[in-house]
DNA sequence: GAAATACATCAAAATATTTTGATGTAATCA
DNA sequence: TGATTACATCAAAATATTTTGATGTATTTC
């Protein structure tokens, strides 16, 4: 099940499933859908503490959802679409395999 | 972005996220795919307590991930099928307006 | 080079989650 | 009816996560 991800492992998975279990990480992550974000943006957005922003950010990169570049003084997140996908498809995988074996009533 | 969801709403889907954060919790839903289970065979198959499947078990059922049906003795549970998709939509969807925005580097 | 800005990190406190072992409840079986 | 089985629930302890405010480190600007 977890076998069939491709860029991520069994381990990293849990992680991400992790890092996805916090509203504040959730709403961090809908802003990335807009492109890159920098962190003072999302501090001016959510209007939450510039440590606690920090504080997800960091559990939502060690997870590998997002990456980051930095520029002059800022640092740039952004989702990691392929990462995405795979959680995605092991959401997919587990509905096709129970699907599959579902008896009828 | 959760408001695209068609069963559950943005609050559910945070509870949800949750009940996925841990390893024994996916590793519930993983036994699951195999369609109904009951909560001994949870027990036998993991060799985990009792209380601590139960304990588990709640979280996944309170979210919604899973559904019940008692038999004599025996309470099975399994996953439904359509919060999951609604998960994997919503992953998909994460992904499509992620893309949409994506300048080119 | 001093001040300002953007961000990370730290340690302590606050809070939340998980585990454990015991007890409770309901169904079945002998 | 009494014993057994399957499961839920509870309270206390153990553990983990989150928040807070302070401090640290680059980078830029003046």
């Amino acid at each position: 099940m977890l076998g069939q991800l491709k860029k991520i492992n069994s381990e990293q998975f849990i992680g991400i499933m992790e890092s996805l279990s916090d509203p504040i990480r959730i709403n961090i992550l809908e802003l990335m859908t807009s492109g890159e974000i920098c962190v003072c943006d999302i501090v001016k957005v959510t209007r939450l503490s510039q440590s606690k922003i920090s504080y997800h950010i960091k559990i939502l990169k060690d997870s590998g959802l997002i990456s980051d570049r930095q520029e002059g003084r800022w640092v740039y997140y952004k989702l990691d679409l392929e990462v995405l996908s795979d959680i995605k498809n092991w959401m997919g995988n587990l509905i096709q395999s129970s699907s599959n074996k579902r008896t009828c009533i």
